[in-house]
DNA sequence: TTTAGGG
DNA sequence: CCCTAAA
């Protein structure tokens, strides 16, 4: 007997229209969407949906019990997600795709099913081994769905206009159970909230959205993003995504590392002072799918990842049951485990990398390659100018290097983010122009040579200059 | 795994 | 940035 709660299916994501932009428009708040994701955070941490309040300097507030009133400041960081071995890069997202396309949309809940599974459903599939007996519970904590709905009041104060948010309730990422029928009732509620706990404290965050659209940038104000006292806040929403279970050590300064165990978030947010570190990344900004419409699109999902630690597979489950089990539990147990197992990493690394905008100098480096190496030879490019970047994939170096050019070509007014400097950009045309036509394809050493602009100020009419390589 | 492009 | 088809 299978049993799911499943909270959403992104998939049908294409079901659904597309949510209008939402209107952007700056205030006075200065609050950020990280701050949001505090708050949601701390909800998350009592497990229940209490009210909460926000507010900057007021001395109490009618918090419930576990956490009181917290007062959120900034210094929040943005945890970064390492991602596998550079040379792993592509195969990991082979590996993890399908089930990202699958799992990466999420939406908003329309409806409060609470932190209890409100949709226990039977699976049609069936189980596959033959372990159909097993006591085994999975978790599948990596649909990132896990989605609530928010109430909120906003608040009229004449000068600073600070948002309340009233969090009725988290719904949790999709639980996959399985249990034998034999097992009792009660075997299954502890099954079931062993799956919670396990998701939970496998590390878990919080996405903020609105109009069903993912609020990525974590920088901006709420009013910013349209987050405002004075709007309909009907069309916020968050959402619990699952996280990395561990942080895995930073490379870089800009890498903060992350660490999401329900516990440290508790208690970083408990206290007024505290700089939780918070992961920015968020899955994806397409518009949530309907939670009320996936149940249509119901495939196969045995497959997808699930995870079960396994403290969760050993005890528990079996003792309340009594019937005939024609596997022995040690056999299924390994049998289940370890597939699992695999499933959750594969969710880890489902994740969308964080946006790293290229620097100034970062650019530098990667116009200095290519007009050494020439296009197409991003590896060496690579190696040569990111070797110490893990971040910086050849694939990412080909990428920069296309809007490199593209934005070159456009007007500065046109071009958004830190300005590259005008003669970056002549280079990057002039290396484009010597590049393309030379076709860059030749083998061995190229030209040993520098390439050297000539006429690095260009004309602004379009007309690149026309580079020459100097011995 | 890399390259090359589209999304 | 992501996703892939090809090489």
């Amino acid at each position: 007997m299978v049993f799911k709660k499943r909270s959403d299916y992104g998939f049908n994501a294409f079901n659904v229209p597309r949510a209008p932009r939402s209107i952007r428009r700056r205030g006075r708040a200065k609050r950020t969407v990280e701050d949001s994701q505090i708050c949601a955070f701390e909800l998350l941490a009592s497990l229940a949906g209490k009210l909460l309040q926000e507010s900057e300097s007021s001395a109490s507030s009618n918090a419930s019990e576990g956490h009181d009133h917290v007062t959120i400041d900034g210094g929040i960081k943005p945890l970064y997600r390492k991602r596998k071995t550079y040379y792993n890069y592509d195969r990991c997202q082979y590996d993890t795709y399908k089930r990202r396309k699958f799992f990466d949309r999420s939406s908003i809940v329309t409806y409060d099913g609470g932190i209890s599974s409100e949709s226990v459903s039977n699976s049609p599939e069936k189980v596959m081994n033959g372990d159909k007996s097993s006591s085994a519970a999975m978790l599948n904590g990596a649909c990132g769905i896990s989605s609530l709905h928010t109430s909120h009041h906003a608040s009229n104060k004449s000068n600073d206009s600070h948002v309340k948010f009233s969090i009725k309730s988290f719904r949790i990422p999709e639980l996959y159970i399985e249990v034998p029928e034999t097992a009792t009732v009660g075997s299954l509620k502890r099954t079931v909230m062993e799956a919670v706990t396990a998701l939970l404290g496998g590390g878990i965050r919080v996405g903020v959205l609105l109009q069903g659209k993912k609020v990525r940038d974590d920088s901006r104000t709420l009013s910013q993003t349209g987050i405002s006292s004075e709007d309909n806040l009907d069309a916020l929403g968050f959402t619990l995504e699952p996280g990395p279970a561990k942080a895995p050590p930073p490379v870089y300064s800009e890498e903060p590392p992350l660490l999401l165990s329900c516990d440290a978030a508790a208690q970083n947010l408990t206290s007024s002072s505290a700089t939780p570190v918070v992961d920015t990344g968020i899955p994806d900004d397409t518009p949530g799918s309907s939670l009320l419409t996936n149940s249509a699109n119901h495939m196969d999902n045995n497959h997808e990842l699930v995870s079960s630690p396994t403290d969760m597979l050993t005890d528990k489950s079996l003792p309340d049951s009594r019937a005939l089990v024609p596997v022995p539990a040690m056999n299924v147990e390994s049998l289940a485990v370890v597939p699992f197992n695999q499933k959750i990493r594969k969710s880890e690394l489902a994740q969308r990398r964080t946006r790293r905008p290229f620097s100034v100098s970062e650019v530098e480096a990667l116009v200095q390659a290519v007009e050494e190496l020439g296009t197409g030879r991003w590896r060496d490019i690579k190696l040569r100018a990111f070797e110490n970047a893990d971040h910086r994939t050849y694939v990412d170096l080909k990428d920069k290097w296309k809007t490199l050019v593209h934005t070159a070509k456009i007007s500065p007014q046109q071009r958004r983010g830190e300005p590259v400097p005008q003669e970056l950009l002549d280079r990057v045309l002039a290396a484009h122009a010597y590049w393309s036509q030379h076709q860059a394809k030749q083998q061995g050493k190229h030209h040993p040579g520098t390439l050297r602009i000539t006429d690095a100020q260009a004309d602004r009419n379009g007309v690149a200059a026309i580079p020459t390589v100097t011995m």
